[in-house]
DNA sequence: TAGATTGTTAATCGATTAACAATC
DNA sequence: TAGATTGTTAATCGATTAACAATC
């Protein structure tokens, strides 16, 4: 696993004892919370330079700051969301796209029942507007909360008018066919299904 | 990234495969579904056994059901879902635990208008009778659907009753305060993060 | 100074890729 | 048999861990 799936948590860690009015942590402390071992917390940390100071640890704000910059969570990219299902909602609702870099400026559905109506300040829209959007609105990067079979077409439209990020909740393979866009999946159902994997060891016991 | 993390994606392929009546398939073509190399393909299914044969590739129908029975989907699971807001609604209706190796038994709520409602032929019960529910019927697994705070109580309840197996959408860290539980962790926020920060490169293209 | 803890190098480990003999 | 493609070993690559000198 490398070095940026880990720099999320870092930063949430680092944001926890910031606010908690911790000033200083150890390698050693931030290995514990992220279950890994002080070796790989300053390894880590030394792939974006020297942040810490011997015989002391890292300075809280200041790293909380580094990882920040690293991150680019300074500057904020505009994104569309598509599919306003029970999945769009949650991540509409839960998510703080301020805190991570991103500005989310429409949200898109098909299903007329949903159009027009508002969520967390923003009116849904048609997603036959969606072309007309993005090419008034540059568009950074979108969100997909559609099934797999509802994918293509928009995905299409969002490509060409130049979005290159996409998060995607489907089963589509977006980054095959678009091998220059930024691809990250998440694959819902096959993180499911490697929790039913990880259980088969136990299960032995229950039969034995 | 290890072996068990990809078996989820052969099995989706192989199905796809199966169902569009294709009887065999070769080490390479799959690695171009999966976007890896025949090679890996190979390794990958050697660690289970060899099931393919020299100057023909792999038996379809037969893989598929060998991935089946690797990751253990001949035998289901009970479990409960807590959480029933829009992310608990968007995991009910999009997941198909039946294939999955689940069978979801019922869904909880601590919110007074969500209890007593229908979803997906189950009625949401209450949380204050999530102890007795666990103690009258043995779950194997639960799915937190709950924000952080919400989630240490009712995981203490299920792990009491016996529950370790946990599909956690939270940023709670169960792994550590239960270290002999199966935890599964899916942190959207830091899938998002992850995207951010591989926008970075591009974007100095664009101040350029 | 003495103690603590980083930065950094070297050693280890595991996963990926390459190569090719085995064999269908 | 000839062609194809696996199974499997060896080589490479990258990530993790261990160790310790540098230094605050």
């Amino acid at each position: 696993m490398s070095v940026i799936r880990r720099l999320p948590r870092y930063y949430r860690f680092l944001l926890e004892l910031k606010n908690s009015g911790e000033l200083r942590v150890s390698s050693h402390d931030l290995a514990a919370k992220m279950g890994s071992t002080a070796s790989q917390v300053r390894q880590d940390l030394n792939c974006f330079g020297g942040f810490g100071q011997q015989g002391y640890g890292y300075d809280v704000p200041k790293l909380f700051e580094e990882i920040r910059v690293i991150l680019g969570l300074e500057h904020d990219y505009k994104a569309v969301l598509l599919g306003v299902g029970n999945l769009g909602r949650a991540v509409i609702n839960h998510i703080s796209f301020e805190n991570h870099g991103f500005t989310l400026m429409a949200a898109f559905d098909s299903n007329p029942s949903l159009i027009g109506t508002e969520i967390r300040g923003m009116t849904v829209r048609d997603v036959a507007e969606l072309e007309e959007y993005c090419g008034v609105n540059r568009m950074d990067a979108a969100f997909l909360c559609l099934p797999k079979e509802s994918v293509e077409q928009p995905g299409e439209i969002l490509y060409r008018s130049g979005v290159r990020a996409f998060w995607n909740f489907s089963h589509f393979d977006l980054a095959m066919k678009y091998p220059d866009a930024i691809v990250e999946n998440v694959h819902l159902s096959d993180s499911l299904m490697t929790l039913r994997y990880r259980m088969n060891d136990s299960r032995s016991e229950d039969k034995a």
